[in-house]
DNA sequence: GCTGTAAAGCTAACAGCATTAGCTTCGCCT
DNA sequence: AGGCGAAGCTAATGCTGTTAGCTTTACAGC
């Protein structure tokens, strides 16, 4: 019986396979087992428990996330900026809904995930830094551009807006809402 | 071994108090049969399934929520009914985070909700009628409008915003941002 | 090259979950 | 009084996550 050279990133590994197949409900160490080509108990030897699990497959969408919304907005500034980190988070969530659905949406409470989402933060601030906010300015703005850009990719995945009728154009709208409310 | 004279709506009534206590995940069908001292399997002589309690459950939460805004609302018009309807949101959340967390973000995909989902629409649309919007603009309007408000009461809920510093800063913000896109 | 050991795998077992089948009993209607 | 449908029950199944305890692998050091 050949040993199946596990370790926790290759079972992470699985997991985001698994969660990419079926969403988070299919996130289940049986699931997983199957994958790796390991019996069940097996998993603990590399994870604590399906808790754990959930944790550090959070960090890693959040790392992902991270990564690419800074590619995403390099060399821009301003409205250009955030348009562009907004439509980037829109792609993402379009390219991946299921990881988006597991996105730990408080990753700095979780010391797993804090260190990905302390550069996910960054992003954003480094955006809203362009308009010359600083202090109480700064989170208040980075708050607005947070909520709008969850608040409509997580209804538009849960396909709360009805008909997907005209979303590009609702999504443009979004932006300019943003904009307009950052200093000139 | 008198009969419990149970109900649908009385198992959705159980079904409500649980998520309150505990959340989402607290919502078992051995939690409601415990609080409505039945065993388990006579639950389904109510309800098909966890499944379906689940959908009920979201029907009722729709329900609630819609009536809020409604009175919220009446005797408003333009920015202050914008205003009313965002901070009726928010209390609403604030009030009860276990019931937000399972409210349905497509409530008019279930027949079972459709209803309350479409009295919830006309509030909001209601509100957006008062400037003078209408088909497309409107459409539009209603979907920063929801986007803006589900975003930060969902990430506040979560946690996601870091200490809570300032919220109500930051919602009365958000709140102008969202009138400022909205006819003068 | 052999051996000792820690890690990595396994099977067996348990508790909690949703669900189904089949039985019993209640309470109302005639 | 009798009948009947609805409402309850117990028993059983299969799926979860989790733990305990055993076996085996692969490497480190002699």
């Amino acid at each position: 019986m050949p040993r199946a050279g596990l370790s926790p990133a290759a079972v992470v590994d699985a997991a985001l396979a698994v969660l990419d197949g079926g969403g988070p409900d299919a996130l289940t160490l049986a699931a997983v087992a199957k994958r790796t080509g390991v019996a069940v108990p097996s998993l603990y030897k590399h994870v604590r428990s399906l808790g754990e699990l959930r944790v550090l497959v959070g960090a890693r969408l959040v790392e992902d996330l991270a990564e690419r919304l800074g590619a995403a907005v390099m060399g821009l500034s301003r409205d250009d900026a955030v348009a562009a980190l907004m439509r980037a988070t829109r792609a993402y969530v379009r390219e991946h809904p299921h990881r988006y659905a597991a996105m730990p949406l408080d990753p700095l409470h979780e010391p797993a995930q804090a260190e990905a989402g302390q550069r996910l933060m960054e992003v954003f601030l480094a955006v809203l830094r362009g308009y010359g906010l600083h202090g109480a300015d700064a989170v208040h703005a980075t708050r607005r551009l947070r909520a709008a850009v969850h608040g409509f990719t997580s209804l538009e995945l849960a396909g709360g807006f009805g008909l997907p009728e005209d979303l590009d154009d609702s999504y443009q709208r979004l932006i300019a809402m943003v904009t307009a409310s950052l200093p000139a």
